[in-house]
DNA sequence: ATCGTCCATCGTCGAATTGCGATTAATTGA
DNA sequence: TCAATTAATCGCAATTCGACGATGGACGAT
């Protein structure tokens, strides 16, 4: 079965895990060059190289660790591509986070559709 | 002028300003407990007391200062109604972040809609 | 072969987070 | 008045984060 069925009345274990890894992709998202990466990949959808560096305007060795966090996350993928490496951007990774900023703010009350 | 206008085409330094606020509120989610305060809040719309200490399993010490990020953050509201405090969501609050991440997820390019 | 570029990793530092028990404050109830 | 309830706050550890420079590895070009 689809394992987690979002949105809608959740066993509390289910809600504590999932809680658990919600938040680890809004930890990876807090924090302003790892969200401005995130824009910039969304921008310019076309993968970019060491461009993020000059962009993000930290050390290199510091946008290579927000880099790696986000890669961790599942929110960017980099592939190499020999001299350098291109990011792009995983927006599947983001939806469910999405999804319960969207419940959150869109309905003023969860209706109860099923139970 | 209206300060910022998301979604696309942003002057740098509004980005900026910008993810940086976004940041702040993406971190006072990045943490299970306070993901898991979010949720208890949106289904019992009503608001909630120390009750929340007891869902969210940690020392009351603990869960006080989650709370006390959360509302500093905005995203919750404290009112005194003495011996206990009545907490509520504030959605709002977590608008423009639900909104990058709409914009990210749902549209694989933006469209300049209005601009 | 040597240099330059691009990127990841390591070590280090100070700062911030997380968690807890203990304490304090404000009220309600006995 | 005295105890119980509810929250906030104060230390205090342990851990994690954020940033940086330095180093090293993997190429491409000269």
């Amino acid at each position: 079965m689809p394992a987690v069925k979002l949105s809608t009345r959740l066993a509390p274990a289910a809600v504590q895990e999932d809680s658990e890894s919600l938040a680890l992709l809004a930890k990876a998202l807090a924090h302003p060059a790892r969200l401005g990466i995130v824009r910039l990949l969304h921008e310019k959808q076309t993968c970019i190289g060491c461009d993020i560096v000059d962009q993000i305007g930290l050390a290199q060795s510091t946008t290579s660790e927000h880099l790696r966090i986000l890669k961790s996350a599942g929110i960017i993928t980099g592939e190499i591509e020999r001299p350098r490496v291109c990011y792009s951007l995983n927006p599947a990774a983001l939806e469910p986070l999405s999804e319960l900023l969207q419940e959150v703010t869109g309905a003023p009350r969860a209706r109860k559709k099923t139970a």
